[in-house]
DNA sequence: TTAAAAATCACCCGAAAAGGTAATTGACGA
DNA sequence: TCGTCAATTACCTTTTCGGGTGATTTTTAA
C-alpha cells in the first residue's frame, strides 16, 4: 500500500518538482498539492493523507500554523517540515507542535524520499543541520552547576524554603531550634551573595543549584 | 585524504567487522582497535584519530566515561556512540558530554558509513528511534504554562520580586505607592494560591509563568 | 450607559524575616 | 594535640511582610 501525500508548498516549480518525484506510482501517491496553507485542516480532513509534506515561508499563513491546525484535527497524519529556515526558534516551535521531521530544501531526492519513508515508521527525520542544533541546544542547556559551597545541612534548608517553608515550619522539619534556622539560611544568602529569601530561592531555582 | 578512526568495542567479532568494513583503503583508516576504553584518552592522544566509534557498555570503564575523558583532552575529536542502549538517560548524558552521533548497532553498514561521514561534515547523525526520543523529550518540556489570570501590572511586580526587589524597591521602580505594591502581591499570591513571597517565585520559577 | 475589573492609595496590626553578637559542641585534618 | 569548620542555640533589634478593611479613579467589557 503506497503512502498518500499532501503537499503544501508556495513555489510553483519546486511543488510540481515533488508531485513528480513522489508520484512514482508504486511507493508514493499525491493526493493533491496547494501552494498555501490557508484551508490546510479542512484539505486533510477531506483526502486523508498518511503524510503531509509542509513549507513554512507562505503566503497568507505560515506552515507552522498549517502544522498546529492539522495536529490539532488528525493528530496522527505526520507532518514532514520542509523549510530553508534553520533558526533555532522555528524549529524547537515545529517539533513541540509535533512536527514529525524537519528538512531543508536543499536535501537531495533520495534522502528526501529515505526521510519519507522513515518518518512513516515512526522515525523522525532531520538535516544535519537541524540535528546539530539540537545538539547543542542540549549543551547549552547542561551548564555546570555553579558550586557556591554550601553544606549539606544548607543545601537541605535551601531546598525547604524553595518548597515555600517558612522558618518555623523549617526547624520543625529539620527538629532544629528557630534560631539555627535564621544562622543557616544567614550563611545561605551571604554564600549566595543575595540579600533575602526571595532572591535566594530565585538564585537557586535559575541556577539549579538544587534538584527540582 | 582518509578519516583515521580509532575503535572502542569489547565484542571481538562486531570489532572486527567494523574494522573490515571501515578500512576501505579510500574514504576510512582505522588507526586501531581496542576492546575497553580504560585508556581511552591516551590512545586518543597517540593516535590523533580523527573520529571515534565508541561502545557503551564495556567490561571496567563505561564508553560514557571514555567518551568525557576524551572531549577533556582533545575536544574536536569527533565521537559517535554506537550501542544497543536507547534509553533517556543515556542519551542526553552523552548529548550533554559531547558526543557527535549516536547509533544503534542494528545500524545497517551503509547508513553507518553515511553518518560517519556526516559527522565529519559537521552533522549530527543518529538512528531514527534516537531522533524520535528527542522529539519527545521537547514535547514534553514545552508543558503549556498555566494562567493564573495574572494582570500585566502583576507579572511585572512577580517578575521584580523574582529579581529579588523588596516591597519599596518594587515601589520606586514602578512610581506606586508600598501599600499598592503590598495590595498587589497579596492578589497575586491569591491567585497563585500561594502564600509567601518566597513561595510565589519558587511556582513562577518552577511553571514558567513569567519570563526569564 | 452601566457594571465589572484593574490599579491606585491609606491606616492598622501582628507575625516573620533579617542581621548582629556570642557561645558550645563535635568532627576532621594538619 | 590543636585549630578550624560545621552545626547548634540563645538573646536582642529593626525592618519587612502578610493580611484586614475601606475607598477612589480609570479602564474595560457588556
Amino acid at each position: 500500500m503506497a503512502t498518500s501525500l499532501l503537499i503544501f508548498e508556495d513555489n510553483n516549480q519546486l511543488r510540481q518538482s515533488l508531485q513528480l518525484l513522489l508520484n512514482d506510482g508504486l511507493f508514493f501517491n499525491v493526493k493533491a498539492a496547494f501552494d498555501n496553507c490557508l484551508r490546510a485542516a479542512e484539505e486533510v480532513q477531506l483526502c486523508q493523507p498518511d503524510l503531509v509534506i509542509m513549507d513554512i515561508d507562505m503566503p497568507g499563513r505560515s506552515g507552522v500554523e498549517g502544522l498546529k491546525a492539522i495536529k490539532a484535527t488528525r493528530p496522527h497524519t505526520k507532518i514532514i517540515m520542509f523549510t530553508v529556515f534553520d533558526d533555532d526558534e522555528q524549529i524547537f516551535e515545529c517539533i513541540c507542535a509535533g512536527a514529525d521531521g524537519y528538512l531543508l530544501k536543499h536535501t537531495p531526492p533520495a534522502r528526501l524520499i529515505a526521510a519519507l519513508q522513515e518518518a512513516m515508521e515512526g522515525g523522525s527525520p532531520m538535516s544535519p543541520q537541524v540535528a546539530s542544533k539540537i545538539f547543542q541546544y542540549f549543551r547549552k542547556e547542561a551548564k555546570p552547576a555553579p558550586d557556591y559551597n554550601l553544606s549539606e545541612r544548607e543545601k537541605e534548608i535551601l531546598q525547604l524554603l524553595i518548597k515555600g517553608y517558612g522558618y518555623k515550619m523549617i526547624a520543625a522539619e529539620c527538629f532544629i531550634s528557630l534560631d539555627t534556622v535564621k544562622k543557616h539560611l544567614k550563611n545561605i544568602y551571604t554564600k549566595l551573595h543575595v540579600s533575602c529569601g526571595t532572591e535566594a530561592v530565585a538564585k537557586a531555582l535559575k541556577e539549579k543549584i538544587v534538584a527540582v
